[in-house]
DNA sequence: TTCGGATGTGTTATCGCTAACTTTTTAACA
DNA sequence: TGTTAAAAAGTTAGCGATAACACATCCGAA
């Protein structure tokens, strides 16, 4: 920057107020400068910027499985309104652990994000390392991510109501032998969807047989972790392998369901006559399967969106926020997998 | 970090030292520097950090659509890579324009990446962007971008190859009216896909019908964006509609072939034996699909690894580096959408 | 005993930028 | 012609870290 100073025979300062359009500049010497940066290569060095500044415009987003549909939404629609604001957006991601949960909170705060927000499953070393995040006056937002602190907005998807409505759908159609995959009962405080699911069954008065319920148990951390189609599909042959088998099912999400529905089929059973399936989430895939996946649809853009204002506001506000909690209704779509087309 | 020095009371370079676990420091010094710094919740500036040290030991990854599973594959990949060299990754995502593109440069750049991989489509002004990057010291590994530079490494499937395998098959399977969908003519100098199309054709003396190629034209970029199922549902409504219409299909994605299955299902006419379809990815959704899709599977954690690992190497090489490139091999994968399994 | 290297700590000078303040020039008006 | 405010610059002092160097000790080998 001093370069281009000196070449055009003004002070720092000067180029400094040209290159961010602020303060008085001739018109003269806006050019000069202007064509001086150009003839350079010149390109202000944004770290020294934004440590004088002490902000950097720019939010990070932590995600957890970048795989998932769910999260590529999100991050879209994040994107989509911190663009709007003019404020950059750095994802990370965090496939496995708690440690790398860490790992992606700590590369972004050490970069200096004005904000983060957090779409991982919650682990407590992460909370953790929030919550001191939060101590050190960088807003958090968190989406679906179980953990209460007084200054942590905190969006999600009613996966109560969700779940309570996907196996509530199941009993109407007269199913009373249900099975749930992707969890085991031991998680039920942690799993919203599990919880929705016994709900339901307490409501109309089935009792919960505990072998009904299966999914991989997560010795480490506590903690269930995402659910896959292999253990849809492992889960599935469990289910059709007891003396009374289950015929419905509701999965945790749709990958378990599709993997569900691979082991039904190789078993010769027919979905919906003899096995009904619904998931959650409603991934792209699940209208395109056959049968198309009955499934429950959670609000995934707007999730995004109002994360990432309600982050805005923290950051552009001075005063110290309530917390805010906005958890929005999920939505029942009934496809093949439950209901035969068939008359 | 001066506020710990004082506390303990010596200098913040020794603090500096404790924390970089670098240099001589006695072992008494260091536990009382690190219980201040628990006590105090201190977490150090990264940007005054990397701005001294002249770099960040992070490196940014720029991706067009996320929700295409070839880029979250191409993400993870390249995440992996880069954690076990200890950087860390930022993503940027530049869903629509050149401008979006641009964007992401820069605010990657403008905090000071080490480098820079990028995975978007060519198009002249990030093609610009990115050369005064490199010119900057900056290095750049580009998937899948076609753009030439001296000091980009580049790395890409072999899509002319996976092209004109998939056209290939259909030819050996006695197709001989064969639809191209995804885009037009014009764009075949920028579609290596739609190369390998035609030279297929050519080689086996198929006259080309510019009637049987179809997409969305880019009247404002002249290069072709991604193809969508909405496109694929659209061309396949055309090509049905002509007086004699192909009896087989190669679509420029997958996504595109589903939404060209779409509509053939809608027509009542049946896959594969009225109209074979193959696509290009290979994305979870096409083995479930009904009938399973075949198609091209290309290698995308190995680019993701590739590049990364070029990438590195030249962060951490002072020389100049000869340019690399590698095409890697696809593969095909024949399914229930092109041979029927009756016998 | 002396000397040199290992060990432990402090000092200084930036990295590249901009907020806040000061100074000079210009323009406008009474 | 003098007064005043707007416009156009310049000056200073960091933001929070660390590289490079300097300066003490201490210990063992010659």
């Amino acid at each position: 920057m001093s370069d281009i100073a000196t070449t055009v025979g003004v002070a720092p300062m000067t180029v400094s107020r040209v290159l961010n359009q602020n303060g008085y500049v001739s018109e003269d010497v806006r050019n000069r400068v202007l064509s001086v940066v150009k003839e350079l290569n010149y390109r202000r060095n944004g770290l020294a910027r934004s440590l004088k500044r002490q902000r950097t415009d720019t939010i990070g987003l932590v995600l957890g499985d970048i795989s998932n549909p769910y999260s590529t939404e999100l991050a879209r629609a994040v994107r989509e309104a911190a663009t709007a604001k003019n404020y950059n957006l750095f994802i990370c991601i965090s496939e496995h652990s708690a440690q790398e949960d860490i790992a992606a909170f700590e590369s972004l705060t050490s970069h200096s994000v004005d904000g983060l927000i957090v779409a991982t499953r919650a682990n407590d070393s992460g909370d953790e390392y929030l919550k001191s995040i939060v101590e050190n006056n960088v807003p958090v937002v968190a989406i679906g991510r179980d953990f209460y602190h007084e200054q942590i907005d905190y969006i999600s998807a009613d996966n109560l109501q969700g779940g309570f409505e996907a196996t509530q759908h199941l009993i109407d159609l007269g199913h009373r032998r249900i099975g749930f995959i992707g969890a085991t009962l031991e998680n039920e405080a942690k799993l919203k969807r599990l919880q929705g699911y016994l709900n339901a069954l307490e409501k109309h008065r089935i009792e919960i047989d505990e072998r009904l319920v299966t999914g991989r148990r997560e010795v480490r951390t506590g903690v269930p972790g995402y659910s896959t189609e292999k253990i849809g599909y492992e889960g599935m042959k469990r289910l059709l392998s007891l003396p009374n088998r289950p015929t419905a099912i509701f999965a945790r999400n749709d990958f378990t369901a599709i993997g569900a529905m691979t082991a039904v089929k190789e078993s010769g059973l027919r979905i919906p006559q003899d096995v009904a399936i619904i998931g959650f989430d409603d991934i792209p895939l699940a209208v395109h399967m056959s049968p198309s996946l009955s499934t429950v649809r959670q609000p995934m853009r707007l999730q995004g969106q109002i994360a990432a204002e309600l982050l805005l506001r923290r950051i552009e506000s001075d005063e110290d926020l309530l917390r805010e909690e906005k958890i929005l209704n999920c939505e029942l779509i009934i496809r093949e997998s439950t209901v035969s087309l068939k008359i």
